[in-house]
DNA sequence: TGCCAGGAATTGC
DNA sequence: GCAATTCATGGC
């Protein structure tokens, strides 16, 4: 059976304008259009784009095809993309309930109520933008990531609205580091860009393949990557794989945050992050998300 | 101006 | 193991 829209139910906390106002927080963001009621976005399926409205409905999600009648399949690929992408799998009450109990994150969770781990579910997407973002402005991360996106990514045209999927591993094998460079990228995020394309192209790296892994190979499998430390191991596992427990905890936002919230003029050391962390057990990454979320205040 | 950004690899001890 | 150095650029 084929159709132009699907829903997807969604269980409580969930609250999508709180979800839509992360999601515009960046002017030069390119991989999504987030407007005052709906987010929309070109799926890559396979190699055919389709362009998705996300909206609210009385149950949960309604995502909207204008232009397209999509098949089963494709459906079942943007569902799961989607459901991956809102973390809408994830059973956010518990750490409602968690933090309830927890002064520094009390406030956040009220303030932020519904609002779900925003990720990457494209593993080439969020190893890119995360070596993208390595010890750079986020502003200048944003500028290069737009410009390798509209120079190398598919893009569809829909009522005058340029829409843009993120580059293809393949398309970025075939590159030499000096061809990023006129795009102000550094010779060395350029080479771990396209050697992580490289393995993935290569059958050896895939998004199934970390997934079967338990946490902890996954984790190393991801350090065995060229451009790859412990912080970026950290954030793919949060942004891509969900994983509730990632704890990026050297984190530079991290810090901020929470010298921010309580206070403090000097520095956090390493110890104090990691005892963070295990008040947050659990919900290391859902912690995070939400402290970095109030740096950037009401967007 | 100088220092640091949502770090990581390399080198030197 | 671990500290120092290098990488590129923008913003404050």
């Amino acid at each position: 059976m084929s159709r132009s829209s699907f829903e997807i139910h969604v269980t409580a906390p969930f609250d999508f304008q709180q979800c839509l106002q992360f999601l515009r927080r960046s002017n030069d963001e390119v991989m999504h259009v987030a407007r005052e009621t709906s987010v929309s976005k070109l799926f890559d399926v396979d190699g055919r784009l389709l362009l998705g409205d996300i909206m609210e409905t009385s149950q949960g999600l309604v995502i909207v095809f204008p232009e397209d009648i999509i098949s089963k399949t494709e459906q079942e690929h943007v569902e799961r993309y989607v459901r991956d992408w809102f973390d809408l799998d994830q059973d956010v009450a518990a750490f409602a309930r968690m933090a309830e109990t927890d002064e520094l994150l009390h406030p956040l969770v009220r303030e932020y109520e519904g609002l779900r781990l925003i990720g990457f579910p494209d593993l080439f997407e969020a190893l890119t933008w995360a070596v993208i973002g390595q010890q750079i402005t986020l502003s200048f991360a944003y500028t290069l990531k737009r410009r390798f996106v509209e120079q190398y990514g598919p893009s569809r045209e829909v009522d005058g609205v340029t829409y843009w999927a993120f580059p293809n591993p393949e398309t970025i094998a075939l590159l030499d580091p000096s061809e990023l460079r006129p795009l102000q990228f550094s010779t060395r995020k350029a080479e771990y860009i396209i050697g992580i394309a490289q393995e993935m192209t290569d059958g050896r790296l895939s998004k199934q393949q970390l997934r079967s892994e338990p946490p902890d190979m996954m984790h190393e499998r991801l350090l065995s990557l060229r451009g790859v430390g412990e912080w970026t191991a950290a954030y793919v596992r949060m942004k891509c794989f969900q994983d509730p427990t990632a704890f990026p905890a050297a984190d530079a936002g991290l810090h901020q945050a929470l010298k921010h919230h309580l206070g403090r003029s000097d520095k956090l050391t390493a110890d104090e992050v990691r005892l963070y962390g295990e008040r947050f057990s659990g919900w290391e990454a859902y912690a995070t998300f939400y402290l970095w979320r109030s740096l950037y205040g009401d967007v």
